[in-house]
DNA sequence: CCCTGATTCGC
DNA sequence: GCGAATCAGG
């Protein structure tokens, strides 16, 4: 498949948002995801940061590997135009730290640094229906034991540790900090463990309900 | 083992 | 220019 204008974009929109090679690629289709790192290079949009002042590569000496707590802020360009009193030596601006104290529940966690937050705000886990809580309902009791003993030992990874072979299934309060996912090996096919699966897709017995 | 991006190099 | 193979790392 070749590299159309069209699919350029679609790879210079997701990589900028954040999304790996192959997330990239499968979104694509017909290429790798080394077809699209490939690209990527040859775009000259490898990484996102590294200033052109770079190439000061030296200086290893006394530098063990302490890395430096740079602020590293991305920083597109911002074209600030400053009132600069031509007296003022350049004021060293201050960081304005806007301490929310308004009504913003701000459930956001520890998002890294780099990654674009617009891109995980809702698209995500768009494929897949969310599973029902468990809801101590019409499932064998032995698939709720079975399911809690899971959720003790499950990995509680995050949102963006999930892959396609990890077990989606959300436990906890999203509004709360409370919150993971599974994360347990998935069985190959299905969005879930094996135990999830057991309480997500129900046989379609136990609804004999009152017949009627 | 799963995954990530980086690089190389024949095509 | 392209991307599989490979490398280096988490």
């Amino acid at each position: 498949m070749a590299w159309t204008d069209d699919r350029v974009e679609t790879l210079k929109r997701m990589w900028g948002e954040g999304a790996s090679a192959s997330q990239i690629a499968k979104e694509l289709g017909g290429v790798t995801r080394n077809a699209v790192i490939g690209k990527v290079h040859r775009l000259g949009l490898s990484n996102r940061n590294l200033d052109d002042t770079a190439k000061a590569e030296a200086a290893p000496a006394a530098a063990p590997k302490a890395a430096a707590p740079k602020p590293a802020k991305p920083e597109p360009k911002v074209e600030r135009k400053v009132e600069t009193k031509s007296s003022e030596p350049a004021a060293p601006a201050v960081e304005e730290e806007e301490e929310d104290d308004d009504d913003e529940p701000r459930t956001m966690a520890a998002v890294p640094q780099g990654t674009n937050v617009t891109s995980l705000r809702k698209p995500l886990m768009a494929g897949q229906p969310l599973p029902p809580q468990p809801s101590a309902n019409e499932i064998s009791p032995e698939a709720l034991a079975k399911v809690n003993a899971v959720e003790k030992t499950a990995k509680k990874i995050s949102l963006m540790e999930l892959t396609e072979r990890t077990c989606k299934w959300p436990i906890g309060d999203p509004a709360t900090e409370k919150f993971w996912f599974c994360g347990l090996p998935s069985q190959t096919g299905k969005p879930y463990c094996e135990a999830h699966v057991s309480v997500a897709f129900q046989p379609m017995s136990s609804r004999r309900d009152r017949r009627r």
